[in-house]
DNA sequence: ATCGGTACCTGCACGC
DNA sequence: TGCGTGCAGGTACCGA
């Protein structure tokens, strides 16, 4: 492959380096960690993209005015594009420490090992949901969605939560990514696959942004808080501390 | 080690 | 038509 750099804000590192180091690679594989996509490639090499809120990796799409990398490959081009430059890229040896330091995958944790991790924190569920170090991979609208198909209160403290409602959130998570997964994602405003398709699984939420709606379960107007600095949406009713 | 707060960006919808 | 405000799929970093 050949790549090209524009700005400097989503490279973690030099552009003409990682260009240069990039140059000639074949890509051998591509595996996903929590958030974090790794390409890997030869020569114990791995490209490693997070997309932040906005981010996009985009196969043989059109450059446009947020295009920040351009990856040149045997069999087309791989755009990344990205609004408002949260995302990261950046090549490394291996995967970089922040990598190898997030939580579990919430489909592989067993109901155990879930429950003892919970345990031992005393922050809200809110807040440990999106905690990478917890679980890898829950985002925002995942949190709001498992604690409102568990019941649980999103100010809950983790720690305090015990027996039957620990095993209610460990099967909503699961089901809830399981169905979102199946449904491509939820595209709320940016969100497309690789090949630029929107995901549908936004028509199913039940309270991520429903501000004032009625609960599909109780019908009492859905509430909207700030949880570590988060939107974060609830029934009062349906959702227990 | 863990926590809560802040910084980093652009774009859009809304009210005046 | 502007202009100010608030909001948005996230993480890194800081001090307590």
């Amino acid at each position: 492959m050949s790549a090209e750099f524009h700005g400097l804000r989503v490279l973690r590192g030099d552009p003409e380096a990682t260009a240069a180091g990039l140059a000639g690679r074949r890509v051998r594989g591509v595996r996903r960690h929590g958030k974090f996509i790794e390409i890997e490639l030869d020569g114990e090499r791995s490209f490693i993209v997070h997309l932040g809120m906005t981010g996009k990796l985009l196969l043989n799409g059109a450059p446009g005015k947020h295009t920040h990398a351009i990856l040149t490959l045997d069999r087309g081009t791989l755009l990344y594009d990205d609004s408002r430059q949260f995302g990261r890229l950046e090549l490394s040896s291996g995967l970089p420490a922040r990598v190898q330091a997030l939580g579990p995958e919430p489909l592989e944790v067993t109901l155990g090992e879930f429950a003892e991790r919970l345990h031992r924190r005393k922050t809200k569920m809110k807040a440990l949901l999106l905690n990478q170090k917890f679980l890898r991979g829950i985002g925002n609208i995942y949190a709001d969605e498992a604690l409102f198909r568990a019941g649980i209160h999103p100010l809950a403290t983790a720690a305090r939560l015990k027996g039957e409602r620990i095993r209610k959130l460990h099967a909503a998570i699961r089901e809830v990514l399981a169905e979102a997964i199946a449904a491509g994602g939820s595209s709320i405003s940016d969100y497309v696959d690789v090949d630029g398709r929107q995901g549908s699984f936004q028509v199913r939420h039940n309270v991520y942004q429903k501000t004032g709606e009625p609960c599909p379960r109780c019908g009492a107007p859905i509430r909207r808080i700030l949880v570590a600095q988060r939107g974060t949406h609830f029934c009062p009713k349906c959702q227990k501390k």
